[in-house]
DNA sequence: GTCTATACTAAGATAGAC
DNA sequence: GTCTATCTTAGTATAGAC
């Protein structure tokens, strides 16, 4: 049994410690963060309880001494990326400056966001509406996507957004162009500050040089 | 049994039409396209082929008379949306003209053919590798985000895109803009030329009026 | 071209020992 | 906190009748 485990199970000799902090096997929040790599490696429906079990070097049921289901790792999970984004949306309300300086600290935050909780954010991108949980995470998300269009509809009318764009595009484009960080970025290859200075030029000034050749 | 058939198999009338033009029940085509549909609305792998049957309106087994396997579905419809594109990026190969003008056409090319493949594309972009399958067809479509890489690469020593992006940064923002479409194009909201149009847009000049307000 | 019936395998989850 | 053993359901796929 047990193909591939890579991992062995972090035991501890400093238990007695509080409850939550020390980690005899495994706590939750370790347990979730190798289940949670494997989903996005397969996919959340390929995987299987027992592969989850393979990678974290335990069997299938000892995975119920820790979570309920496969669903509440789902949902652990979503929560913690949505949670994340909620703090960007938050702070976006309160920003002041011109529309560029609050674009840019909008697109900044929610790619540092992405980057940070990478593989939480990967997840809730990926669903498909299968269950309850993934439903209830798909629509906080699409409050966000409609709160982002209500903004650029006011930018547009301040006159800071150009205005031959409806906001439906402009927002399902920019959310586009940021969120395939998940499917590319890679921690040894690209640079963060880099990434969101490249996504900010990108969607501000575009990629064509002012003075286009002709050739 | 089939709990919700909304499609009622097309039982023809007219046969013996020379073997494959008429639909005595359903034909390969027809009923890749249903399970196309299928797949993208709960993910492939969350699709049995119970729910297939129920959408096709036949039993599962009957499924086997038009194909080997569920995989055989998945690799039909992938083929469609590689042969696609690869035409996309033969006839970019082929242009002639500025930056722009080049750029444009590839850009306008990649967008009709998401959207007029959009449930083949989709279903594309969504692979996880699971299988020799999904391997496969995820290294054709390495070969052309290396290839737009490489002409990114070109453009810039050109002259025509500026050079302070990374050419993989110029490449993966692209392709997570235009590619984003999959996830919220709707014939019945957006018009393809008005879609094509603002993705050009964006990536060209950016969102901000050239005479940016300073509030 | 589709059906019923069924073989076979793997899934998610639980009980109770250690 | 993890184990073995097991329950139940659902999965893909096949055989053979109509």
């Amino acid at each position: 049994m047990r193909k591939e485990s890579t991992m062995t199970p972090p035991v501890g000799q400093d238990r007695e410690q509080a409850a939550r902090r020390g980690r005899p096997g495994y706590d939750q929040e370790s347990l979730l963060m190798v289940c949670v790599g494997v989903f996005n490696e397969h996919g959340f429906d390929a995987t299987s309880m027992g592969m989850l079990a393979d990678a974290l070097g335990i069997t299938k049921s000892a995975i119920y001494h820790h979570v309920k289901s496969k669903d509440e790792l789902l949902s652990l999970s979503l929560d913690r990326a949505l949670s994340r984004l909620d703090r960007v949306m938050e702070q976006a309300r309160q920003a002041e400056g011109t529309t560029r300086e609050r674009f840019e600290l909008l697109v900044r935050g929610t790619i540092r966001a992405v980057i940070e909780e990478k593989p939480h954010v990967t997840l809730l991108l990926r669903l498909r509406g299968n269950s309850p949980v993934e439903l209830e995470a798909m629509n906080r998300r699409r409050a966000m996507t409609r709160e982002l269009e209500a903004r650029f509809e006011h930018a547009q009318r301040e006159g800071g957004v150009r205005t031959d764009l409806s906001p439906r595009h402009l927002t399902r484009f920019s959310f586009g162009l940021i969120n395939s960080l998940v499917e590319w970025y890679r921690p040894e290859r690209d640079d963060p500050d880099q990434v969101a200075d490249a996504a900010v030029a990108m969607l501000c000034d575009g990629i064509l040089l002012p003075n286009g050749n002709d050739e």
